[in-house]
DNA sequence: ACCAGTACTTTGTATTGCAAAGTACCAAGC
DNA sequence: GCTTGGTACTTTGCAATACAAAGTACTGGT
């Protein structure tokens, strides 16, 4: 219990909303999607994040397109599914209802 | 990745400032915290709660003392620590910050 | 041929929420 | 005084996952 790490800690499980919200825009491949997390100081490393776009294209919520770079090894495009936009209006669903659930705590009883 | 738990997922890392939240008001024994985060919508079962607890007061952020009850055996009541003051500060401010990032991807680029 | 930059993958570790089983105390009924 | 049921706290084992770090692979410039 360290109070130093928990932005990470707090991070945990929100991450497949944040990638949602940011692929349901435009298609990205994975350092654009770490670019706009850095920008809204949510950086992930690779080590989360790619493993972490894995298991969304194998839960569906997204699909990706392989497409060739003038500057290195050719990039998978993300892209949205159906299925993820239904995941993501849940999820932003719970996450309004989590908020509203810690705003509860503000006073006594 | 299964959406049926998300919001177990998105609970960790948030269950700490949950629960400096609660006992910042009055002393409490694990059964009103866990009575407290179920009005709230943020149920934890024992094997969550009492483990997060000792974690707590290990870390310092609270402490406890024990009574005896008419109706079973002894409780712990716990109360926060200035430690536990000052971190529940530094969470509430990052919470407001993660809050406003999660916001922020709300529109393109 | 080699190197630097970029992109993606894999491995191992630590954390922690959870289910389930366990320990312990108390009061009521027999 | 023994059993039973309720309450309170503890422990164990598992699964998920964020992370660090190392690895693989493709491209273009020298």
């Amino acid at each position: 219990m360290n109070e130093e790490n928990f932005r990470s800690q707090m991070k945990k499980g929100i991450l497949e909303l944040c990638v949602l919200k940011i692929v349901q825009f435009q298609e990205c491949y994975a350092s654009n999607i770490s670019e706009r997390l850095k920008k809204a100081d949510l950086l992930v490393v690779e080590g989360t994040l790619y493993p972490l776009l894995t298991r969304m294209k194998n839960a569906g919520w997204i699909q990706y397109r392989w497409e060739e770079s003038k500057s290195g090894p050719p990039r998978k495009y993300y892209q949205i599914t159906d299925e993820g936009v239904s995941i993501l209006e849940k999820l932003e669903k719970e996450w309004d209802s989590l908020t509203q659930s810690i705003q509860s705590l503000n006073q006594p009883s």
